[in-house]
DNA sequence: GATCCGTGGAG
DNA sequence: TCTCCAAGGAT
């Protein structure tokens, strides 16, 4: 790593921190290895605002590493439920174990800390510059936008070889000491001035030396990803309500909503005679409800919510992977978007 | 390199 | 309503 020792670059970025950065974000408070890694994975693809919540009620039950590596896998989901990109709450429990049976703490050597799932160069940087001064850069997405502009990168940050020109930018600017306000800096004027669209220049520290100001080409970068069309793909979503109770099941540890409990689904519409030849009950009233879409990354699922109100559900239960719970009550465990929104529309009838 | 993995807010 | 994309990493 080749960090410059005289730049002006971060000396700008710094003292604009030390007047406008943030400081009063939750994470950034009585902060630790662990709370830092914990908030730097909750904001992986996910904005400040959606994330405070989360990580108040995390580390309310979750105080310290220790507390997290005795958890069980349901009671993490839990805290993740809505959060998305569940692996990383699955990640985040591994490694936690992995934690206090190789090092009985959390490590503060770069390469230990890359090593764990769910860590990438980016994550372990700021976990480590964040928290103890430790001079790695940063290349997130605030970091990505204000130097694409700043150097007027012209490629898409998603190819390779642009990433690691971006890299060795992120390596160049950033200084030999005073790294942990920094990066924080950056994020920050990624976050808040830098901004997609619109961005104040006005406020940056780096207006004058900033070539997709004196180009004009602030509105042009960074170069948006190339955009391809999302399927539509669709599914019927199955409530089995048994008086104030639905049938739900624990969905395999890979694949979307790992680990988290879904309704059953179907690729098409079911007849109350199948529906009592899958389940081994009998259906008392058979009911669509509108259709909804529900949209990822990746692509689109328009989803048909179908409710069957049910009686003798004796074997109802075929597989250690399936629960029935109880409509009014709070989850312990992890559940799909989709899936806690038909629960609450059931709810509510 | 390409694909997978969620969700909510902004525009 | 629809598209874009936000503190990325794993396969």
């Amino acid at each position: 790593m080749s960090l410059n020792k005289t730049t002006t670059f971060g000396d700008a970025v710094i003292n604009w921190y030390h007047q406008n950065g943030r400081k009063n974000l939750p994470w950034q408070q009585n902060k630790t290895l662990y709370t830092t890694w914990l908030s730097e994975v909750m904001l992986q693809q996910t904005q400040v605002t959606t994330v405070i919540p989360y990580f108040q009620r995390f580390t309310e039950k979750f105080p310290t590493l220790a507390d997290l590596a005795n958890a069980h896998e349901d009671d993490v989901l839990q805290l993740w439920t809505g959060l998305g990109y569940y692996a990383r709450a699955r990640n985040l429990l591994k490694a936690a174990k992995t934690m206090m049976a190789e090092y009985g703490e959390f490590p503060q050597n770069f390469e230990q800390v890359l090593a764990l799932p769910g860590i990438g160069r980016s994550t372990a940087g700021a976990i480590l510059s964040l928290t103890l001064a430790k001079p790695y850069p940063i290349l997130d997405g605030n970091v990505k936008r204000v130097l694409c502009r700043y150097f007027a990168v012209k490629n898409w940050s998603g190819e390779k070889k642009t990433q690691d020109l971006l890299w060795q930018y992120t390596e160049e600017v950033s200084p030999a000491s005073g790294i942990e306000y920094f990066n924080q800096a950056m994020m920050d004027i990624g976050a808040t001035i830098c901004t997609r669209s619109k961005p104040k220049c006005e406020q940056c520290p780096l207006i004058k030396s900033c070539k997709a100001y004196q180009l004009g080409l602030t509105s042009q970068l960074p170069v948006s990803k190339p955009k391809k069309e999302k399927p539509v793909k669709s599914t019927v979503m199955l409530a089995l309500k048994y008086k104030q109770q639905v049938l739900l099941a624990k969905r395999p540890s890979t694949g979307i909503w790992g680990g988290l409990f879904t309704l059953p689904e179907s690729e098409r519409l079911l007849t109350g005679a199948e529906i009592e030849q899958l389940f081994s009950v009998k259906v008392d009233k058979l009911a669509k409800l509108t259709d909804f879409r529900h949209t990822f990354t990746h692509y689109h699922l328009d989803i048909t919510p179908l409710v069957a109100n049910i009686s003798h559900i004796q074997d109802s239960i075929r597989d250690t992977s399936e629960r029935w719970f109880e409509l009014q009550s709070e989850a312990d465990f992890g559940m799909s978007v989709p899936t806690k929104k038909i629960l609450a529309e059931l709810t509510e009838n």
